[in-house]
RNA sequence: GCGCGGUUAGCUCAGUUGGUAGAGCAACUCUUUUACACAGAGAAGGUCGUAGGUUCAAGUCCUACACCGCGCACCA
């Protein structure tokens, strides 16, 4: 068919992404093609057809979407709309994460700045307020993906921490509790006093801070301690075996010594886990606030006793200072000691590092607790007596999962080499609450409450990422292990999260995924780097130096900003934020919209070339391979260069004034804006909308190389 | 202490299996010629952290070192 002069009017002005953008997604999403068995059903993919699925790394629902989490997103859509276009029945899950303790935090602030306090609330009032925060805050999140031009299946949403999930979580647990993995016991955890919760270790955050440190007399021996104020315990004094100093002193001697509140009697003990070389070699321990210290008295069976209460204050122990607070308490300690003639001397200048809570800044005390825990030790006959570390181990070393970039998978095995029991108790409300109900000195573990009067349920609930790693199967149906969801696009292909959440999520959906259903979660996984804004800042929640995406998208488009977040950033690599380089690809927007003008407005003449329409080939070919291969950052910038560079600037410009170029040069612009859509959707949809003869959406196009990937599931 | 990553144009960063360096922005010259000034043409800008090595050939592989960043462990 021959194309007229008439050129569409909306080509006569630049390309206007505001106006174009929010009318195509709702197109999108009313054709149901984000669906994948709707599209099985209007024939776009095969019944039979390979998969191809991920499942979005739920946003918090603490609050607003930030670059980084566009970046993630720009990534996965990119991946679902190329494999989408290859004909594969392609799911694109979408979800938010309740993050217990983040929310909690932070509807607790709220209600304060009201002047409400949570206990004064309580429990069932307080879970209702984070209920409506928390759907308010899904609404935003929810609007921001469509912005961004998301191509995600919404009849599918799901929430950590809905009516599925926690029939998931609560499967989960009866399980593990049955199996032996899960256990309740008395062990040092980390105690954030200000959060008034336990975390897991993998919720610290360690700060470099100078202290003071100070040296004592402790009888014969000289020791140190940046915390006095644990001190008043303390009976134990260890030295290693091996150092001369004190070699005549005995394990298991006694001395009397003078201490802070007067004579006490201490043991000595000698180990090498004493530093020889490190202060003066000799050390006295507090197993109640301190992880080694605890191993070190499991290990010789020594008392142990607590000196600091939940709340941080100090306990009857510490005599005329108990009830004080710690900081409070310590230059008092000094001074009493040093009255004693105890002190020896103080480095002002001491620098150590201290535990803090990830989420509320406290700084951790160790504590010795009743809490639950999953052991990561235990052999499980179910599973070839592995152990959920071989578990999470053997996938990945395999290369039945691969980690890119792959210099993440030895940091990986690092740390399972090092990961100690789980600890999932948490004291907060927000969450899925322990499924344990206790009766006088019974304990029932069950999915559902146990029948009869005066059972009580277990305060606690669990750490978010217990959830969290059931989710790329409590998505697809799970428990129910005949669901079709589950059948049909179990294992996902891709995670896309951030290396920060690595041992956070990663490693615990392969736990929990090996565990509970004996497969893999995901094929591949990738990892991207940390978005900094311009002056290399992490963007964050808390600093509250976000910039909003939205504000971004209004201004220079989505596709110019997912192009932006794509070209020349590789896997695990961190980006800086910058606008320039959205305004580059806005621009790159408008010449493909002046292409088209240009291309609609000549004779659509003189067959193909084949020269042009092989260089063609040749190119998305190339591109081809890099996407196959997870190289979009680069496949990006090549097709940049094409259509700019070499379509525009050279193709186009050396046909002008002959003729017989029409049919070829629109053939190169319509199969190119095939390849340039899972990058930029909006502006090739419109295009696409404007070609002539074009009734389906280039969304479910078919990607145009035949036989370049053979390959079902790279 | 163990491990990992980075060091490439003024700035921010790419560079796939080794074949004499690329993008965006900024700066320079020219051009408002009917696809596009959200543009075009042209020019400029890098001894690819340092020092060695392998190779016909190294930004790319190997070794050592320096600086920056990160993870883990220790921190009495």
């Amino acid at each position: 068919m021959e194309i007229s002069n008439g050129v569409d009017e909306r080509l006569l002005r630049p390309y206007d992404p505001k106006n174009t953008e929010d009318r195509i997604y709702k197109l999108w999403e009313d054709s149901g093609f984000f669906n994948p068995d709707i599209c099985v059903e209007k024939g776009i993919a095969k019944a039979d057809a390979p998969y191809f699925s991920i499942v979005l790394p739920p946003p918090n629902a603490t609050g607003v979407l930030h670059l980084g989490h566009v970046l993630e997103d720009s990534m996965q859509d990119t991946m679902i709309r190329y494999n989408r276009m290859l004909g594969k029945r392609t799911l694109w899950l979408p979800g938010t994460d309740h993050a217990a303790i983040a929310t909690d935090s932070k509807v607790s602030k709220i209600l304060e700045k009201e002047g409400l306090k949570k206990r004064d609330i309580g429990r069932e009032k307080f879970l209702e307020r984070v209920d409506e925060f928390v759907a308010d805050s899904r609404k935003t999140i929810v609007t921001q993906l469509r912005k961004i031009g998301a191509s995600l299946d919404w009849s599918r949403e799901a929430f950590t921490l809905d009516k599925a999930r926690n029939l998931a979580v609560r499967t989960t647990f009866k399980k593990m509790y049955d199996d032996g993995l899960i256990y309740r016991g008395h062990r040092i955890v980390n105690w954030d006093p200000k959060g008034q919760t336990v975390i897991s270790d993998d919720e610290i955050v360690y700060v470099e801070q100078k202290n003071k440190f100070y040296t004592f007399k402790y009888g014969p021996f000289e020791i140190a301690t940046a915390r006095p104020e644990t001190k008043f315990g303390d009976k134990y004094v260890v030295m290693h075996p091996d150092d001369k100093r004190y070699a005549k002193y005995t394990h298991g001697q006694k001395i009397q010594l003078e201490w802070i509140n007067g004579p006490i009697e201490a043991t000595v003990i000698k180990d090498d886990m004493i530093d020889m070389e490190f202060g003066t070699g000799v050390m006295t321990i507090t197993p109640w606030h301190s992880h080694e210290d605890f191993a070190l008295a499991e290990k010789y069976k020594l008392d142990k006793e607590q000196i600091i209460d939940k709340y941080g204050k100090l306990l009857p122990v510490a005599q005329e200072f108990a009830g004080m607070k710690i900081l409070d308490a310590r230059e008092k300690i000094v001074e009493k000691l040093k009255a004693k003639g105890l002190l020896v001397s103080i480095d002002e200048n001491y620098i150590n590092r201290v535990a803090t809570a990830e989420r509320s800044g406290g700084i951790i005390e160790p504590q010795i607790m009743l809490q639950w825990f999953v052991d990561v030790n235990k052999k499980i006959p179910d599973r070839d007596n592995k152990s959920l570390k071989e578990l999470m181990l053997e996938p990945v070393r395999n290369k039945d999962i691969k980690i890119l970039p792959d210099h993440f998978e030895k940091v990986y095995f690092n740390w399972i080499e090092n990961l100690r029991d789980w600890c999932i108790s948490r004291q907060i409300w927000y969450g899925h609450r322990i499924p344990v109900w206790y009766k006088e000195n019974e304990t029932y573990c069950g999915i559902e409450a146990p029948n009869g009067e005066g059972w009580t349920q277990d305060e606690d609930t669990l750490d978010t990422w217990f959830s969290s790693g059931l989710w790329t199967f409590s998505t697809l149906g799970w428990p129910d292990i005949s669901a079709k969801d589950l059948k049909n696009f179990h294992p996902t292909s891709v995670i896309n999260p951030g290396y920060e959440i690595l041992f956070f999520w990663v490693a615990r959906m392969i736990l929990m995924s090996q565990y509970l259903i004996g497969e893999i979660p995901f094929e591949t996984v990738y990892l991207h780097g940390m978005l900094r804004d311009a002056k290399g800042q992490k963007f964050s929640k808390s600093q509250g130096n976000g910039i909003d995406p939205i504000e971004i998208i209004n201004e220079y488009g989505a596709d110019a900003l997912r192009m932006s977040m794509i070209v020349g950033i590789g896997p695990g690599a961190d980006g800086k934020f910058d606008l320039g380089k959205v305004k580059a690809y806005k621009n790159f927007a408008n010449k493909i919209w002046n292409i088209t003008r240009y291309v609609l407005s000549i004779k659509r003449e003189g067959g193909l070339k084949k020269e042009l329409v092989d260089e063609w080939n040749t190119m998305a070919k190339d591109i081809t391979f890099d996407m196959d291969n997870f190289r979009f950052y680069l496949a990006a910038e090549k097709l940049y260069a094409y259509i700019w560079h070499r379509f525009a600037d050279e193709i186009i410009e050396e046909s002008k004034g002959k003729d017989g170029y029409g049919e070829t040069l629109y053939y190169i612009l319509e199969n190119s804006i095939k390849l340039l859509h899972p990058f930029m959707p909006f502006v090739t949809e419109e295009i696409w909308s404007i070609l002539p003869d074009h009734k389906n959406f280039l969304m479910v196009e078919k990607w145009p190389l035949k036989g370049a990937h053979d390959k079902s599931n790279v």
